[in-house]
DNA sequence: TTTGTTGCGCAACACTTGTTATGCATCCGC
DNA sequence: GCGGATGCATAACAAGTGTTGCGCAACAAA
C-alpha cells in the first residue's frame, strides 16, 4: 500500500547526534542531518514538525550518553572517585554532548545543566548513604566538593586546552575523594601537606 | 568636505557589548547592532570589513571589564578572597560577557578561556608571592584550588539556576582563602568540621 | 553661494536557515 | 499483475544573515 520506510526516527535521532559530536549542537540543521544519514530533509519533518523537536529528542540521548559514564563510575572501588574520574572521561571523549548538556541553557534545548547535576548527586547521595552509612545534607556536601572540582576540570577540557595535566586533574580528584574516605573511614596515617596525598589514596584502593 | 560623523568606532563597539549583554553573543548582528545605535548598518562597515573584526573588538572590551573586577579584588583585605568574590560578583552581573569570555571556543572570538584564566593566575600569584612570600609553584597551586571552586560556581550561576545559595557559594571560598592564610600564616584554631570553617575566617579577616 | 567629498539611509544581493508543495516511485492488499 | 496510498527527493518559499551599490544631503573649502 505505502513504500517501505527507510528511516526510523532512531535513525534521525542518532544522525543528529552524530553532528553534534562533530561539529556541535549549532551545526544541527535540517540539511546537516539530512546530509549525515544521505537523505533529504523531508523524512526528517514526518517524524517532527519542527528541528527544535528533534533537538529536545537528541538532548535526552545525550543524556542517557553521559548516564551509562556516570553509572559506570559507581561500579569502581571507590564509587565516589569512580563517579569523577567518568565524568572527566566523558567531558574528554565527548566534548560536544558535554557542552550541549552542562553549557547551554535549558531554553535552547531542553533540561538544562540542573538536570545532569541532578541525576547525578542522586547518584552519589545513595552511594554515600550506603557505603559510608553518611546522611544525606552531608553527602551532598562531599558532592559539592567532587562537583566543584570535576565541573571545573571538565569545563576547561571542552572549552580550550586546559592548563592543567590528567596526571594533575587525577590527583586533585583523589585528594578529594580521599578526604570523603577519611572523614568516614579510618585510613592510613596521611603524609603531611595538602598536595602530597594520593600515594595514601592509592594505598586506600590497594586495600 | 564631507558630513560630520556620526558614529566612532567606540561608539560601535559599545553598542555591541550592550547587545551582548542583553541577549548574548548570538545575537551580535549587523542590524541588531544599528539598532541599538538607531542608525543604518551601513556605518558599522566603514569600520569594520567583516562582522568578525567587530566580534573580536567587542571581545577585548568584555576582557577589559573583567580585569576591571578582578584588579578591585586584589584591593580586598585578603586578595585570594576579593580575587573569587569579585569572580563570581562578575559571573552575577555580566552573565552574558562571562559566557563570552569564559565558555566559548577560541575560533568563535579571540582569545579563548585561558586567556583570562593566565590574565588572572598571574595577578593572583604575584599577589600570594608578595604578601605571604609564596614561591611561584605554591602559589600557583593555591591558585588552582581558588580556581577550581569560583570557576565552577560561576559557571553554574550563567548557564541555570545555581543550586548553591550565595550565602553556601561564599562560605565554601571562605574556606578555601582559610586554607591559604592558614598554611602561611599562624591562624587562630580553626573548629572542628570541615564546612564550619566561614566563622574562623570572619575572625580572621576582623583582625 | 557654489562645489566636491563622503557619511549614511535605503534597498538590494547572495547565502543559509526552517518548512512545505509537488510529484515520482514503491510495494501491500487484492 | 495492479491500483492506490504514501515515503521520499526535488525544489521552492519566507525569514534572517553578512555585505555592498546607490544616491542624498551635509559640510568644509573656494
Amino acid at each position: 500500500m505505502a513504500p517501505k520506510v527507510k528511516f526510523q526516527k532512531e535513525n534521525i535521532v542518532e544522525a543528529a547526534l552524530n553532528v553534534v559530536r562533530t561539529k556541535g549542537i549549532d551545526a544541527v540543521t535540517a540539511r546537516e542531518v539530512a546530509a549525515e544519514l544521505g537523505v533529504s530533509t523531508r523524512p526528517i519533518f514526518t517524524y517532527y514538525d519542527t528541528m527544535e523537536q528533534l533537538k529536545a529528542d537528541v538532548y535526552e540521548l545525550a543524556k542517557s550518553h553521559y548516564q551509562d559514564y556516570i553509572q559506570r563510575g559507581l561500579a569502581w572501588e571507590i564509587p565516589f572517585y569512580g563517579v569523577g574520574q567518568q565524568y572527566l572521561r566523558f567531558a574528554r571523549e565527548e566534548p560536544e554532548l558535554y557542552k550541549l548538556l552542562f553549557l547551554t541553557r535549558p531554553s535552547e534545548a531542553s533540561g538544562g545543566a540542573m538536570e545532569a547535576l541532578v541525576f547525578t548527586q542522586d547518584l552519589v547521595r545513595d552511594s554515600l548513604m550506603q557505603i559510608y552509612n553518611m546522611d544525606a545534607h552531608t553527602a551532598d556536601c562531599y558532592f559539592r566538593d567532587l562537583w566543584l572540582v570535576v565541573f571545573s576540570f571538565a569545563t576547561l577540557i571542552v572549552t580550550d586546552d586546559c592548563p592543567y595535566t590528567d596526571e594533575e586533574m587525577g590527583r586533585v580528584l583523589s585528594e578529594v575523594s580521599l578526604a570523603v574516605c577519611k572523614a568516614y573511614k579510618e585510613v592510613p596515617g596521611l603524609p603531611e601537606g595538602r598536595y602530597d596525598r594520593d600515594a595514601a589514596f592509592r594505598e586506600l584502593v590497594q586495600q
